[in-house]
DNA sequence: AAAAATTGTTGAACAAGTTCAACACGATTA
DNA sequence: TAATCGTGTTGAACTTGTTCAACAATTTTT
């Protein structure tokens, strides 16, 4: 079934009844997203927020300098979303692109609201959700500013493997904070050791 | 009232009765930290939250190599608290310590639960505010990974210069994520020009 | 008030990472 | 099939930021 990866996610580790799980999962539908297809776009309005259940997506961001900075890649299990233009209603600053063909199961503005009005779990879920992904992000400040190039690029291919598949070299270095030519030469030293 | 500033920061921009609101507070006591005492040490189990009323914390880790990485400041009105070790009941990697004489509301572990469970509108205070704490985290990503070590000081400096009046060169330094000698440098040229 | 410790400054040598340009390769597209 | 475009590689010159050491100025402790 298309929602029972949803259902594992939001289960794990917490006490959700079958029917509190279903009813969740009724506020979401199914969509079929191509690769290299946009699922938002610098300056739209981000009025969803979605969960990966096949396929992989990069969120990235453009700066000044025109270049791009990837602040994650979103693979199966993952959500997605632009929490700023979501909650504040405004243009997002995301772009939101999928690296292969894909499948998300969506949820519009609107039924996210009446999600958490008729539904207090759900409040407690993505209250849970959130603080572990602080956690994420206060990690990877620690990581950027402590570690080289060289161990980030170590750290992110042993711990997301199966993520580094699915990127070219480019799209690696804008996560990693590195231009790509620098990345290159950080991967040649590695195999002549 | 020693309340009124953490009563005004969770009722801001939402709808909460002034019974909730009091209820909210009761579960918060006062405490007094002087300068340079420690809230936390990396490797104590963190049992607490906290909303500072008055002074100025940081909250930093170090990293294999001996250095301080500053994670974040926390003055008047902003929340104190090491996620990762009070959600998962592990040792903590962080340290919290006063810059000044400071006074915060702080709330125990279990305090926290039974507030969860009694009052259901704080499941929707803390996830706005996670909400809002992410947002700030990705940012100082991007900004982390675009901005040179001197525009991260111009803006650091500009956005919070009530901060910088408390903090040593060293303390800004590791905010920063470069070596003070260098933030050193920066100001130098800053003046010169 | 003296001693000790921490802080900020500066310089010189160095290391890490960028920029730009050139080229080879593979994958789309016409 | 040819043409085009994005990708990965490499080198040389350059910029940004680090390291280490020395010193002066403050702050803290005794």
């Amino acid at each position: 079934m298309i929602y029972d990866l949803l259902i594992e996610n939001i289960t794990k580790n917490r006490a959700v009844s079958i029917a509190e799980a279903e009813k969740f999962c009724s506020f979401f539908s199914a969509k079929t997203i191509s690769k290299r297809e946009f699922l938002l776009k610098q300056g739209e309005f981000c009025k969803f927020e979605a969960f990966v259940t096949e396929g992989c997506f990069r969120v990235f961001s453009l700066d000044k300098k025109g270049n791009e900075n990837t602040l994650y890649f979103a693979a199966k299990d993952w959500w997605l979303m632009d929490i700023d233009s979501f909650m504040n209603h405004k243009p997002s600053d995301l772009n939101i692109q999928a690296l292969e063909d894909s499948k998300i199961l969506i949820i519009s503005q609107e039924d996210k609201t009446t999600l958490y009005n008729e539904l207090p779990i759900a409040e407690k879920f993505f209250r849970i959700m959130f603080q572990k992904s602080i956690v994420a992000w206060q990690r990877r400040v620690v990581r950027n500013n402590s570690l080289t190039a060289k161990e980030r690029y170590y750290y992110f291919t042993t711990r997301y493997p199966e993520i580094v598949l699915k990127l070219t070299d480019r799209q690696m270095a804008s996560y990693l904070g590195i231009t790509h030519e620098f990345l290159s030469k950080i991967k040649k030293q590695d195999k002549i050791q």
